[in-house]
DNA sequence: TAGATTGTTAATCGATTAACAATC
DNA sequence: TAGATTGTTAATCGATTAACAATC
């Protein structure tokens, strides 16, 4: 019993037309979601995403902790943290599951980016569909190469670097993402400081301290995870399978 | 006691010069590497690469702890994993250490590759210091488009995509990265078994499974970091900085 | 030597697994 | 109803912290 379609199968959903968490009955969800539980947030999200799409509708701990790669046991200890319930003898809702999984991550807020580096890995991430499913509004791109101003990327113009401070002031930019050369990456983690972006998202080789940034910043660590490769290719973990 | 220089400091220093495992006394390192060690592995590795590269000789459990944001007591307890000792009343070698972690990881081998995908997000990795600094080097890329198929990425020719299974056989291929849409992400995995590719990393929205692939395979979710950091912006993790 | 810092043991904490009664 | 599957409790496992004797 995969595919139980109920009435309509929502055709061009976005996350961000689903009820607010305020408007579903709350399970007084418990405070704090545990480290663990977190990690796997961005699974879930994209797993439920990907049977929402596929207009399934119903899914049990069973079946959805197979694609997390977890027990089914684990699945159910951590609907705890979810704002949805399940049904005894039938199982979750994955519309529910999907609301809440994106209301947690706060998926469901639209924000908006400014990014620094107009170069191939900055194309690459403004073309992406990332950030718009995501919610985030790609609002200004900058670099510092006279060659690149004036261009545009993913229909976005191609602004001189030194204007990013007053462009983030002026449109209220929430996400700083950094795509330039580590060099320039640290100086301007400390032009977007104080002009009231609110996080940073660095693909630069420089690795950035929320500490010193001042706000929540999160680092893609390209390499760590061709590390994790290369060591799982070594044949040194004869235990079980990573994820 | 920072700089604490002996006698000469390694100029143009590698990690594939490293004197290898079996040259250096064993400890007789516990079988297993646990999970949550193995986890901060890659920052270990970075972080001890910036020592050394700045000539620091020797390090405290404390001074490297508060690098890695955890406790020197945990990174002593990690420590019975590396294959390097401490001296009571002075700390570690940097340089033991960080052989120790390279050799761990596999990262003092050397690998070949082959990439998939010539556009923005691959020419970006092709042309950063990233497989190199890994000890990989790049031998093919291969693209659907015609339109790019003779030009270079990274001084590598790209090449008709239909190429890539002889390519990967004939020249020993490691490691296939994917650097394509997700729909041809699927086949570029396909084309590539039996080639004798031993590992894949997966820039693709597709998510690979290894149960799939049956080679270690590594999917670089990079939308998993921006709903990381979308959910601490949120503010609901009141308790500890995440890493 | 005296001070510093490791290596290790024991205690605590958190996360996962197992099992089953509650119930849809 | 009968079968299926949740929600929850208790048991187990693993990871982190604390403390300190060993020793450089």
């Amino acid at each position: 019993m995969k595919k139980d379609r109920e009435t309509e199968a929502p055709e061009d959903f976005d996350v961000h037309d689903l009820p607010s968490v305020a408007e579903r009955r709350s399970k007084a969800t418990p405070k704090t979601v545990p480290e663990a539980v977190l990690r796997r947030l961005p699974r879930y999200f994209r797993i439920l995403r990907g049977l929402f799409n596929a207009d399934i509708l119903r899914v049990s701990s069973d079946e959805l902790s197979s694609h997390l790669g977890i027990t089914a046991s684990q699945l159910r200890q951590d609907m705890k943290y979810f704002d949805a319930e399940g049904q005894r003898g039938y199982g979750y809702s994955v519309k529910a599951l999907y609301t809440s999984v994106s209301s947690l991550l706060g998926v469901s807020k639209k924000h908006t980016a400014a990014m620094v580096g107009a170069g191939n890995l900055g194309s690459a991430i403004a073309s992406s569909m990332i950030l718009e499913q995501r919610g985030v509004w790609l609002k200004g791109v900058f670099d510092v190469k006279a060659a690149l101003i004036g261009k545009t990327v993913a229909g976005v113009p191609v602004r001189d670097a030194a204007e990013l401070p007053d462009f983030c002031s002026a449109n209220n930019i929430d996400i700083l993402i950094i795509c330039c050369d580590p060099g320039s990456a640290e100086r301007a983690a400390e032009l977007a400081s104080g002009t009231g972006v609110r996080g940073i998202w660095n693909f630069s080789q420089y690795e950035l301290q929320s500490e010193k940034t001042g706000v929540p910043t999160e680092n893609v660590c390209t390499g760590d995870s061709l590390m994790n490769l290369i060591y799982e290719m070594s044949g040194k973990n004869e235990n079980k399978t990573q994820i």
